[in-house]
Formats: structure tokens, C-alpha cells, sequence
RNA sequence: GUGACCAUAGUUCAGUUGGUUAGAACGCCAGGUUGUGGCCCUGGAGGUCGAGGGUUCGAGUCCCUCUGGUCACCCCA
């Protein structure tokens, strides 16, 4: 085979297709019960603008992007994830000057290279949403409960809300400090992984999924028994909000998101469906992002999920009743002289709207009428001379196999009345 | 980037210690007499056995390299 798909991409063909807008169109429909608008940006960005956002220490930046320089010599770079670029846009057009409070959500793919396995792509999608202007631990709630909403949409209920917060500037270079002593004193015990990040990003060691590590973290400092008042009172309100939600929620102290804009809400929801790669959604607010990227002091929330993964647990769990599109109708040519008059029907209906389909590969009857089961259509007429002749049709149900004499002039009503 | 396992029709898989024309199921196509699908029956098409090297009289089967897939690590959606 000469050319084939990239690694770690995958088509989405005609039979799965609308198994994937049905989703797509769920999750509207809930972003849109929270008062969200859609925002679409470009799939690529100027590299800078994630190196900034992200940071450029982490993973993403630093060994995951697909950057690339065109040719003009600028260099650019498929979005490694939607929040960077919705920030760029909700400042180069100036939203927050139209209404204090920005609410959007996005569908969109996404690329990062890294070596593909269960529940990650290097092109995947991902949807999520944004609330931008507004520090109120209200917005967090709303943002954790419609993240939430989502997948309770789908029937899906097995899964679980692990908040934390990560604190503010100012109490997280403190906290930092004391964990980094405390990880010191054990630092010749701590797998070689853990060991390197202490200095670079302490807060990992935390949730290093090393057995070991995990046995001698037990006592670590954790960041929300350091937390200035503000982010303390944030934290603890957000709880009390999250419980008048109705949301099911967990404290997961070692909750660190791996870009490093996050400040005070972090949070992720996992599930033990999905494999190694468990997490469904993960979140948090980004007070500073904002004014780093060049707007003005900006305090927003905002979440992203994977749709490869929803999807994932909707397979396995059968929560996919979605019938694909059919057409209403087959006509099938009794002989090669009727195909005229079938045409000129086929067109008819079609310029109506109704969904109908007939044999463009000048098949027999019987592969017409195996061609119309395969299709799934819920009628067939045949047309040949008789037909044309009285101008009535004999429609036949196909799921009863039921037939009944019809004039063709009362097709489309037929058709639409059913 | 590291590691483990895997790669044979459209799909899911068989393929004996290396030995003639590589099989099955499902799917696809065509028939089973007069103008009607599904079930059933019959027949047919379809494979450079992932690619390239090597060992051998002989390789789908053994060895090496590459590519891809799957899963895990790392990290994340």
C-alpha cells in the first residue's frame, strides 16, 4: 500500500461517521443549556503562543509539538490544545469588552506527537468550554458541573470528580519550598523519574504512579493545608457550591495539571474504563493566562475533554443507540427503459427533501432489492412498464414486507405523512 | 523517547518439525426460470502472506533491518 493514514491518526468512515456527530450534537446541546456559544479557531497558531501559554517546560512544549516553519519563516504550530488559541482570540477581538463575562466552548482536533496507545492519538479531538472574566468560585462550580452534565447526558454516571487547588503565586512558592525539603530527605528512595523533578516540578512526585513513590509520599505536605486565606476561602466554597450542584466530588490533594497556567481550581474526571490513560476531562481556572498572553488581568475557568475517550466508554458500555441516516426510499428499474421515469422521480422527491436512493450501477431487480435492504430504506417501489403505464406503484414497507397500491402523484405525501 | 507483544483475502482468524496450486467464517458478486430484499442452497471474484535483505534445494513458517499496529512507561484529553 503506497500512502497511508499518519501514525497515531485514524479516518472516521461513513460507518461511524454519524455515531460521531450524534455525539457531537449531545454535547451541543448541553454547552448550550449552560449558555455557552461556540467559538472556532484555526487549527495552527504561531509557536510562541503555546511556548508562552503552556509553558515551556512542560511535555507539550517541549517534545510533543508539531511545529513547523512555512514559508515566509514564521513558525507555527498545530494546536496541542484549544485554550491558548481561544485566549488569543478572546483578546485580539477584544470580548471582554462586549459583556464582562466570555462563555464559550469549542469542538475541535488537536495534535501532539507523542507514541500512541490506548485512549491517545497524535491528531485527536477534544471539546471543552471557557469562562473568561469572572473570579467567582460559582464559575468554577458551573464550569466542574457541565463538564459533569456532559457525560450524565450519555447515561454514563461511573465516573469521578477529583478537585484540588493548586494554590495562588504566593502560596504555591511557599508550599513549593516546604515540599521540596521534604522530598530531599527521601530523595535517594524516590524512583529516578521522581527524583529529576523534584527541583524542576515537585508537585509531580506527588502522582507518580511508581508503587514506591506513592508509599513514601503517604505524609507529603499537601498544597491545600498551605493555601493563603483567598485561595482557602475559594477552595472551601467552591466545595459547598459543588454540593448545591448535586456534583459527586472527591479532594484528590496531589492533583497537578501538567500545564502550568492553572492557578487556585484543579480538577480532573477519571474513569476506570478507559485503560492507563483514565482521565476523561481535566480542568481548572488560569487567573494569570490572560494578562501573560498580553490582555488585560483576566481571571477565567475553563476545562477540556477527549472525545476519543467518551466515545471509548460509550462503546464499551453500548450507550450508542444511534441509528445511521437512511434513505426513506428505494426505487428500483423493473428493465433499462424505466430508468428514465425513475430518475425523474428520484429527482422530484429529492428536491422536496425526502431522502431517497435508487441503482446507478444498472443492477438486475434482485440486486436492487438487496441493495435497498442493505441501504436500510423503509420503502421500495418498482417502476417498470405497468407503472408508467397507470401511473400507480405498488409500495412496499420493507421491515413488514406489507405492500400497498398507491398513485404515484401522492408518493411525496406518503412519504411525509409518515 | 523507552519497553513488550503482534503483522496471512474487505473483516476476524486458521496454516502441522520449513515441503507441490495459501484456507475458513463473515462480507462482496452472480444464480436458485415468469416483476420484489432478509433465511436457506449453489457457484464466483478477491491475497507480491506489512516492506527489504539473509539462511536453505525449498520460507507464510527460521534470522536481521525497517515500517506499521496494540498495550504499558513518560505525559496527558
Amino acid at each position: 500500500m503506497k500512502f497511508k493514514s499518519i501514525k497515531g491518526t485514524k479516518d472516521i468512515l461513513p460507518d461511524e461517521s454519524h455515531l460521531w456527530q450524534s455525539v457531537e450534537q449531545h454535547i451541543r446541546s448541553v454547552m448550550e443549556t449552560y449558555n455557552y456559544k461556540e467559538i472556532r479557531t484555526s487549527v495552527f497558531e504561531e509557536t510562541s503562543l503555546f511556548a508562552r501559554s503552556i509553558g515551556e517546560l512542560t511535555d507539550i512544549v517541549g517534545k510533543e509539538m508539531y511545529s513547523f516553519i512555512d514559508r515566509s519563516g514564521d513558525s507555527l504550530t498545530l494546536k496541542p490544545e484549544m485554550t491558548a488559541a481561544v485566549i488569543r482570540s478572546y483578546i485580539q477581538h477584544n470580548l471582554g469588552k462586549k459583556q464582562p463575562l466570555t462563555k464559550v466552548y469549542y469542538l475541535s482536533p488537536a495534535f501532539r506527537q507523542e507514541r500512541p496507545q490506548a485512549g491517545r492519538l497524535r491528531q485527536f479531538h477534544q471539546f471543552g468550554a471557557e469562562a473568561i472574566g469572572g473570579s467567582n468560585p460559582e464559575i468554577d462550580a458551573e464550569i466542574i458541573s457541565l463538564s459533569a452534565a456532559i457525560y450524565k447526558k450519555f447515561g454514563i454516571t461511573e465516573f469521578e470528580v477529583r478537585i484540588n487547588s493548586v494554590g495562588c503565586q504566593k502560596c504555591r512558592e511557599e508550599y513549593k519550598f516546604i515540599l521540596k525539603s521534604f522530598l530531599s530527605a527521601i530523595a535517594n528512595k524516590l524512583s529516578t523519574e521522581s527524583q529529576r523533578k523534584i527541583d524542576t516540578n515537585p508537585m509531580r512526585v506527588l502522582d507518580s504512579k511508581d508503587e514506591n513513590d506513592k508509599q513514601l509520599t503517604i505524609g507529603a505536605p499537601l498544597i491545600k493545608d498551605y493555601l493563603c486565606d483567598e485561595c482557602r476561602i475559594h477552595f472551601e466554597k467552591l466545595q459547598s457550591l459543588l454540593q448545591i450542584a448535586g456534583v459527586d466530588y472527591v479532594v484528590d490533594g496531589r492533583i497537578v495539571r501538567g500545564l502550568d497556567y492553572y492557578t487556585k481550581t484543579a480538577y480532573e474526571i477519571i474513569s476506570n474504563e478507559l485503560g492507563s490513560q483514565d482521565a476523561l476531562t481535566g480542568g481548572g481556572r488560569y487567573d494569570l493566562l490572560v494578562s501573560e498572553l498580553g490582555g488585560k488581568p483576566t481571571p477565567s475557568v475553563g476545562f477540556a475533554a477527549g472525545m476519543e475517550r467518551l466515545i471509548m466508554i460509550l462503546k464499551k458500555r453500548n450507550k450508542l443507540n444511534v441509528t445511521a441516516p437512511h434513505p426513506k426510499l428505494f426505487i428500483a428499474a423493473m428493465d433499462d427503459k424505466s430508468r428514465n421515469r425513475v430518475f425523474q422521480e428520484i429527482f422530484k422527491l429529492r428536491n422536496q427533501g425526502i431522502s431517497c436512493e435508487t441503482d446507478l450501477l444498472n443492477r438486475s431487480l434482485k440486486a436492487q432489492m438487496r441493495e435497498a435492504d442493505r441501504q436500510q430504506a423503509d420503502y421500495v417501489i418498482v417502476i417498470g412498464e405497468n407503472e408508467i403505464n397507470s401511473n400507480r406503484v405498488s409500495m412496499k414497507a420493507m421491515r413488514t414486507g406489507i405492500q400497498q397500491e398507491i398513485s404515484l402523484d401522492e408518493l411525496p405525501n406518503y412519504l411525509t405523512g409518515n
